[in-house]
DNA sequence: ACGCGGTATTTCAAATCTGAACAACCGCGC
DNA sequence: GCGCGGTTGTTCAGATTTGAAATACCGCGT
């Protein structure tokens, strides 16, 4: 706390920790994921959220802020599991200027073969780290930071 | 724990919270750091790893090591820092095989010019909503995940 | 009904990243 | 001293990602 405008060590050593623990976290369960199933972490998002989403399909504008995606990159990558025959595009009945990303059958089997596997690496590399106090915690800060900064983008429009 | 092949609420709620959040949050500083100093976070870790090396040098190697890149990406990123003055590549001398990072005058210049508004966004975003304790936390947690995970590199060899 | 500012998505070119294959070199053991 | 397995970086081609510009459409106000 004693200059503004920098960080005390401890700080220092928490932001540094964080971006780079969670960057080779990342890296080590995509390599699994992908190892096990074939599918990247952003294809396995992408499974995820049209299985959640009601009907199994979603607006490319609301998927894309979901998975915290530019537009163009969701038109590409969705364009990929297409050809693999992970989702279909539909155009959106009720606006036609917008499209839907549904998820097919196929897509579903692919995510629900992937699930354990990937899971099990989520444990293994996180969660059996982690006592249920860390849980809580780390569950509190990211989710407060998130909210802290939904906050400050609608602010900055 | 129901499950080992599963996550319980909580801990699927904390692995989205830490992947979400964090790549939100890394996305935010990276956008005020670009904007502010025309650096990207790539370029500032690079800058800052340099910084601190001895002789402001680091072997290509070591330097991909510490910023968790392959070593094509090094080499295409050195490139192109090289061409903007930020350092420079020298042939290592102890090893012919080699080439070293040279952090230039213009790139410890850039570097200090960019770190404190890059360190207030650091901040404003992450620190000022952790307490003492979170930040603690955060450190741990993340410094016991990169340990285990660069153990379980070693052994996968 | 018409125009118009705004929105949803795609297209395009350029920048970046990845992995496999390569070239040069190290140093150990024969 | 030589050869060989292993290391260090680079190159290359292809995949992905980005941002700006284009396209098509919405719905409000007149």
């Amino acid at each position: 706390m004693s200059d503004e405008r920098s960080l005390s060590p401890a700080e220092l050593a928490a932001w540094r920790a964080v971006v780079e623990s969670s960057q080779r976290l990342l890296t080590r369960i995509e390599d699994e994921l992908r190892a096990a199933s074939g599918l990247s972490l952003a294809d396995y998002h992408v499974l995820v959220r049209l299985s959640e989403a009601p009907d199994r399909r979603l607006r490319m504008g609301d998927l894309a802020a979901k998975l915290i995606f530019a537009p163009s990159r969701l038109t590409y990558h969705i364009g990929t599991m297409e050809k693999r025959g992970l989702v279909a595009r539909q155009p959106c009945p009720a606006d036609r200027r917008g499209s839907e990303a549904v998820l097919t059958d196929a897509g579903l089997a692919a995510l629900r073969a992937a699930a354990p596997e990937h899971l099990l690496s989520v444990r293994r590399h996180l969660v059996d780290d982690l006592d249920e106090a860390d849980l809580a915690a780390l569950t509190r800060i990211f989710t407060r930071i998130d909210e802290r900064l939904t906050a400050a983008r609608a602010e900055s429009r």
